[in-house]
DNA sequence: AAAGCCAATTGACTCAAATCAAATTTGGCG
DNA sequence: CGCCAAATTTGATTTGAGTCAATTGGCTTT
């Protein structure tokens, strides 16, 4: 939110040790290309609640997130907001046609992003083709996503926005890190109303209801799933 | 809906004089690959109500929508429809992550494609990274798009749904086939309502609303725009 | 032109979620 | 530790949109 410091490092990191090496647009790249990839992208870090672009800004770099967690949003000129999605390590964001970015991205929580500047990065996929394939297929699977997202945004209950938001929550996080046997959630509750198109206290409620239900627990920073059937159940229906 | 006869066209369509040969994928492709491509699709034509795929159908193939306007849902297992966007003509649909279709599409109206057998097309774009960054560009689009809509689903009143609704049919249209002073509607308010995450009756009350209010009017098979400024208005609030 | 059919409209009533308003809990920090 | 500010929860009430139920209108069929 408010500007403030933001730490570049110095250099000195390496493409093939990194965190999301085998998941995130580099998965395309070979060893040779690997190395010269690595001078296209610097280590920028964010701090909790700080802004890493905002929608439209002009777009002068493409982002891979390597650690942390980013809420992506738009508003209404009333200040309304809508959480178009959370951005997990390997994410890449900044594509589009405008030239312009077309939602704005925040940390929530420390961040770590692998920043590109929008030029070279252009000029490097121009000639790499399965580069850019990767890059469509993250833009495919993103569509697929949102798509999911307007049917819980247009057609579902509070209780199933928030069952199916834990349970795909969850699912993200496994893919990532293994399976937690409790599921964080650095987001806010106003995140997460903005996110399933409800308020806060609705969100909250529905946690508590599930909580007395026995279906959930909730912990600092997160919640555990007690009964992840029942959960899913909810979520189907 | 109903399965029933397709027509196929037994071929003698040229690419070079398609109506859609500057706006859809193809204008990526220079007059050498045009004529090759051409071998690659082939013309089919749906009737109103046909089902072209259906979500979870493994995908064979890919299509150019040419002629004719295609609705695109999704169905929770209760029933519930939410439609995630209408298709025109210089729409390509079918891509997907997963080899089998993330949504449906039926044909609104009488319908023309172009189809692709997914293998040659894939084939196809191999070797032809111009094609590919086209492909994804319709992909960035589409994305923005679907972020639109779901600030739309999550965030807005059904007034101004309906109205940012109208806009932006309007808009589409217009870019299609310049201004027209009636906004044709070819679905059915059933289809609006599930596009828009509201009921039908809602979706009638609203456009009843307006037009006594002076600022559309009704007509058979779409409404006129009587006062733009005033739906500018009601979708930007 | 009458009957039948489906889509759209209109009206009366209900309800899920929003709004308004406290009360609590949590977290940061001197 | 204790205090303030922010986040979250809880409660009371309102309301926008949904549901249920006719009615209307446009076409097609006969």
């Amino acid at each position: 939110m408010k500007p403030s410091v933001v730490t570049i490092e110095p250099n000195g990191h390496f493409c093939s040790d990194c965190a999301v090496r085998d998941f995130a647009v580099c998965s395309s790249l070979d060893q040779a290309e690997l190395r010269e990839f690595e001078h296209l992208g610097r280590r920028v870090h964010f701090g909790t609640g700080e802004t890493v672009f905002s929608e439209e800004d002009i777009t002068t770099s493409f982002y891979n997130l390597l650690e942390g967690v980013m809420r992506l949003y738009k508003l209404l000129p009333d200040g309304r907001r809508q959480i178009v999605g959370f951005a997990l390590p390997g994410d890449f964001l900044g594509m589009n046609l405008s030239g312009r970015h077309n939602f704005s991205a925040d940390a929530i929580g420390p961040v770590t992003v692998c920043q590109f500047a929008k030029a070279p990065f252009g000029r490097f996929i121009e000639d790499r083709p399965h580069l850019l394939r990767r890059i469509n297929e993250l833009a495919i699977r993103e569509l697929s996503q949102a798509r999911d997202h307007m049917v819980l945004l247009g057609r579902r209950s509070a209780d199933e926005k928030v069952a199916t938001f834990l349970l795909g929550w969850r699912e993200r996080l496994f893919a990532l890190k293994g399976l937690p046997d409790t599921v964080p959630l650095p987001m806010s509750r106003q995140d997460i109303a903005d996110y399933l198109g409800l308020t806060i206290e609705t969100v909250s409620r529905t946690f508590t209801k599930l909580e007395r239900h026995g279906t959930i627990e909730i912990i600092h920073g997160g919640i555990s799933l007690l009964d992840p059937a029942r959960v899913e159940a909810l979520a189907a229906a």
